[in-house]
DNA sequence: CATAAATAATGACATATATCAATCAGAAAT
DNA sequence: ATTTCTGATTGATATATGTCATTATTTATG
């Protein structure tokens, strides 16, 4: 371990992504010579869009959103991270810029890697190449489902899905704290927050999502999934 | 050349992919040897979301769209695809399944290769792998602009965008025949086809697109990609 | 050429959702 | 405990866009 190490996480966490799962111990031993973590606090950038794009990041503790900006100060939150994810943009490999900014939801750790020794272990691994193209393309079905959603469902059925998505994929469970704001809820489905709000009240009355400030509690699964299907 | 082919492009055209550049003409010849041709006219199917991803697709000659289907019959139009472009959906190396459908716009004809050759030759040729994964990044930064699109703008903002679009990254001029009807147009910006029409003949008047059925001409560029750009 | 069929265009209307302004509640600070 | 501040909530209103019905235009067909 390196002594630019904060936590004791960062040693391990290499070893634990599954998506290093194929390399050689000299070739973790090869990422882990150069890698540094770093400590942010709730609300701080990790990764600003527009960037240059010179490090990979894994997140090794707290929670993030990748989010992109549009002009005019309209973000969509593209996905919600915790620990043991990398976090390597679309810049990789053509023109080193971050396509979105990352963001800290709570107090969290990122591990950093360089590029240059990330691609040369591409280079010579070719089952982690695979992995990682199979690692893309499951980030590509996730754009379909926001895509899907964004572009004909009404509110109450993005909402939906995007409650589905973090109990799902995210939290892994049917009641989390999402350290999500009203704001960032609206961010997560493309709409208002006073519609987020104004649905979700909704939902409490119908006994569907329970929910307080960051705390949602999903009740009714099959009612959230009819919903979310019929837009 | 095998005996399943159809037309004479489709010999030379893994060789003229600009995604084969890195193979070897042993790799390509692997490729070459169970790969096959077939024509489809326009309105017909190439490849059906949910279906079994066998193949992988070069289309050879004519116009295709790729799109998503929502249940409900709400289609997105992904992206519209001219030949020597590879067709590997994001279904490879996950569940070996289609996550959109591809309809020919014209009468086209596209060639097929089986998924495994295709991933012997990745894992032999890491250059090639990794101009594989920035052919995906590449994607995955298109879709970043259509969510940008779907969350927060206007239709004169979303339709904006799609003529860009097309004019720059799909026909590479400012007039061109789309082989696209209202309906396709609307599915390409998330929009009904009446909407559609109201902006178009909004923009006739003030002379900044004329149009006619599926030709279009941008007549002022610099309004348009205003338009797009404020939403 | 005449007819049918499909697609495009128009107009009237409904409604979902954003916008804006005001109030409320809980957390943080003094 | 009191004040301050941030975010959540509510309500009134505006508006963008979808829906539906009708007509026009183009394309296909016998």
């Amino acid at each position: 371990m390196t002594e630019t190490c904060i936590s004791n996480n960062c040693a391990e966490c290499n070893k634990r992504l599954d998506l290093f799962r194929s390399l050689t111990d000299a070739q973790l031993e090869k990422l882990n010579e150069s890698r540094f973590e770093v400590k942010f606090g709730a609300g701080e950038t990790l990764l600003k869009q527009g960037g240059p794009l010179t490090h990979i990041a894994c997140l090794t503790s707290g929670l993030v959103k990748i989010h992109i900006e549009n002009q005019g100060g309209n973000n969509f939150i593209m996905s919600v991270v915790r620990p043991m994810t990398l976090i390597i943009g679309p810049g990789f490999l053509r023109d080193n810029r971050h396509h979105y900014t990352v963001t800290a939801l709570a107090e969290s750790t990122a591990c950093f890697i360089p590029v240059e020794p990330f691609k040369k272990v591409l280079e010579v691994n070719s089952e982690f190449a695979l992995d990682m193209i199979s690692f893309l393309n499951k980030k590509i079905i996730r754009h379909y489902q926001n895509i899907g959603n964004l572009a004909h469902k009404h509110m109450q059925g993005k909402l939906a899905e995007a409650l589905i998505y973090l109990a799902d994929d995210v939290f892994k469970a049917e009641k989390f704290k999402s350290h999500l704001s009203r704001q960032d809820m609206a961010e997560l489905t493309g709409m208002t927050k006073e519609s987020v709000i104004r649905v979700l009240k909704e939902w409490k009355e119908e006994g569907i999502v329970d929910s307080r400030s960051d705390y949602f509690e999903i009740l009714k699964k099959e009612s959230l999934m009819r919903i979310g299907r019929n837009g």
